[in-house]
DNA sequence: ACTTAAGAGTCCAATTTAAGGCTATTATAG
DNA sequence: CTATAATAGCCTTAAATTGGACTCTTAAGT
């Protein structure tokens, strides 16, 4: 499954399947969670189609015992050792483009 | 890092943060981001802390190139092939309460 | 086959995020 | 040190989600 081969909405519907999946998996109603997690039956129901907020995705997985996987989803430190270094001893709070590259270039494309 | 004893709004202001080192990695500025997203400056400032839609976090996953990890957000095919084998040719469109044991009683915790 | 609850879909009001703009602060290049 | 771009914060309006209630369809237990 090739994520960037996807539009955005696609994607969504795809994460909400992926919820809704997790959560008969535990056999459990949309009723019961929404009430669990003290949410509204529409979110619940608006979140398995992907139009959520993520405070609400937030809970329905705390819920529902997957909140491990939000380690996955955005990775905790993301900085590979070789790039650490490279960065000598200069915190780097802030984005900075050098004024001579003004004329922008992406300087590291994944894709 | 344990999500489960942390608080809801404290693992959305931790996701923001992680999207945020994602965006510094790449040293691009969220003014860029928000031009290469179509989406507005602010919409990138909440989502750094955290509040956002899930389709404000999608487009910019696919723009800092880590829409990837989304594929180990919710797994794909959650369902173990054991306990696919139990259901045996029973489809299982909908979550169900027996009657008897409408006095809940969790089924499966994870935690 | 019958019954019932799960879930989709819709509507309205309330809350929250997004868009656009503007000011203040400060990290970082020079 | 100086200049300036990056970022935080706040404001107002527009758009989207949430809450709550309702109807209709249909999966699944009996």
């Amino acid at each position: 499954m090739n994520l960037y081969a996807m539009t955005d909405s696609a994607i969504l519907l795809e994460l909400g399947g992926r919820v809704k999946a997790l959560r008969l998996r535990k056999n459990r109603s949309q009723k019961e969670l929404s009430e669990a997690t003290l949410l509204s039956l529409n979110a619940i129901k608006s979140l398995e189609q992907g139009k959520a907020k993520l405070t609400t995705v937030v809970a329905v997985l705390r819920e529902l015992g997957a909140l491990e996987e939000i380690n996955h989803f955005i990775p905790e430190i993301s900085i590979s050792p070789i790039e650490l270094a490279k960065r000598q001893g200069k915190r780097r709070l802030r984005a900075r483009i050098s004024r001579e590259n003004i004329n922008k270039k992406d300087n590291e494309n994944g894709h």
